[in-house]
DNA sequence: AAAAGATATAAAAATGAACGATATCTTGAA
DNA sequence: TTCAAGATATCGTTCATTTTTATATCTTTT
């Protein structure tokens, strides 16, 4: 049996050329190589095929018939993988894929709300789907296929992931508007004067990334309410005085109106970052996702 | 620009494999090499791809996004070249094509006829094309691809053409039936006292094959007629007393009653050989024809 | 008769692929 | 913790195959 295995598929090409020219010199001139090469690929050919594919006439070969009923498929073959090796393209306009993303709640809202924006206005074609983020489940779904990207702060990351930082974002202290403080630059004791809230997936436990920078700062004693996420927080602040710590980006998109309360500390901040499997990092389509990304990452 | 005359296509093979496998070693014993060997054809690979296909993990490798794409199309390029290179069939009953026969006439009615039945019985959708012989030009059409067949006598077949000989048949005297010497052994004299009637394409000049025994022969000048075919000679024997010389074979299958003339004397023969462009010596469609063609010449 | 132009063949050179040994990394087990 | 197992990548070296140069052979053309 005649295997592919054992096939020279390279000789392929030259038989192709063959057929053309119908000529082993002429054949040998367009390949740029000499002519007792292509009469000995001509000859692995014939072995291949069991034939002679061409027998000679005074001006160079003629093909056998089993030549000629070779010609369609080699072209065909040949275009095929042309077309297998060419470069592949991206275009969103016609894009058609589900993008899978976990984020935190606040990544949710300063980031992936406006990167949806975009999106839908590049590719109409390409769908979302947005998870909230379990750092330990959503690196398992992310190794498995399941999860496109994960955003999140950089220890929380995976490290055989590939990831990217996106931006550091530093907190502010706001407030309802019409606050006291709002709008003011408010002195360390009157900023400590109010009751605060904050968001703490751990509750007053304060473990994670923004509670290293406020280990023993005294504000975390005027902590009074402790959130798991931001989603209620502008409800909460507009019915109090309580004053919160958030991300900067979040006082512009967060709905309600909210204060920021300038304060002379230096505050902490965090950093954001993407992740995604390795094997993604060559993909078009997540090429273009991280790019817009990027891009909305910079703005503000 | 990525062409395909730099690509190695034999390391597609590999990246089936791998796909499949994703495993550089198993892909490797798979393959009956060293994993070294694909580990440097994966290279190549992602060297052609622009792309690192796979990227490692605890157990192995895994796919990018890239080469999961690449899956389906590799799949089917490989499985169209097995197709490519696996020995071509020939069914009779599913072939279809034109077969062109050029012919003197003695061989349409003595080989062609037959050998249209066996055809037509074997092969219902082949269609023959039958034309009578004119060597010179017959070659040329040959050459050209125009005609597949071309029978004739030995001497008169082009040198590079590929033939085969098909059967010798010796001439016989005939007659119509219920003449005076009919289905006897006839004398020199009795045999030489009537008229004969010979085909001679040449007419009276008596040039060709048959007529180089037949030189000085006593036979020539009781030569009446001559006719440039065997198509009216059964309707002119059956008319008159002459007597004919024909190759045994024509006895049989001559439209109209005739009888044999049995005669002492040894009788020249004809040999017939087919002939056809070497292009096709390997054509399965031809081979089979050629075959059927054989096998009616050996009969009778 | 020789020159031109084609393919096939032969020996030598050069290229490229496969090998064995080894480095490096990760996992799983003692 | 350490060690063994099992994975891929890398490094020279060896070996096989392709390519080349040179030549033979055949046919056509001048």
């Amino acid at each position: 049996m005649n295997d592919i295995l054992k096939a020279d598929l390279n000789a392929l090409k030259v038989l192709d050329v063959l057929l053309d020219e119908c000529s082993v010199s002429q054949a040998a001139k367009r390949l740029h190589v000499t002519q007792p090469s292509v009469s000995y690929t001509l000859q692995k050919l014939r072995d291949l095929f069991d034939d002679p594919l061409f027998v000679r006439n005074p001006r160079g070969l003629t093909p056998t018939s089993r030549a000629e009923s070779l010609r369609p498929a080699i072209k065909q073959l040949l275009s095929d993988a042309q077309q297998l090796i060419a470069p592949p393209v991206f275009v969103p306009e016609e894009a058609e894929f589900t993008l899978s993303v976990s984020a935190n709640d606040y990544l949710q809202i300063a980031l992936i709300v406006p990167l949806v924006q975009r999106i839908r206005a590049l590719a109409p074609k390409v769908k979302v789907a947005l998870f909230d983020l379990d750092s330990k489940a959503a690196a398992e779904r992310v190794r498995g296929g399941e999860l496109d990207l994960m955003l999140s702060f950089p220890q929380a990351l995976p490290a055989d992931f590939s990831s990217e930082e996106l931006f550091t974002d530093p907190y502010i202290a706001a407030a309802r508007q019409g606050h006291p403080l709002a709008d003011q630059q408010a002195s360390a004791e009157s900023f400590l004067g109010y009751d605060h809230v904050i968001v703490s997936p751990t509750g007053f436990a304060f473990e994670g990334g923004l509670f290293r920078d406020l280990h023993h700062s005294p504000l975390l004693d005027k902590v009074a309410v402790t959130l798991p996420n931001f989603a209620v927080l502008p409800s909460l602040l507009a019915a109090s005085d309580l004053i919160a710590m958030i991300p900067r980006r979040l006082l512009s998109v967060m709905s309600g109106p909210l204060s920021e309360v300038k304060i002379a500390a230096t505050m902490p901040s965090i950093t954001v970052a993407a992740a995604w499997h390795p094997r993604l990092d060559h993909d078009l389509a997540h090429r273009w996702v991280r790019n817009l990304l990027r891009a909305e990452a910079l703005l503000a």
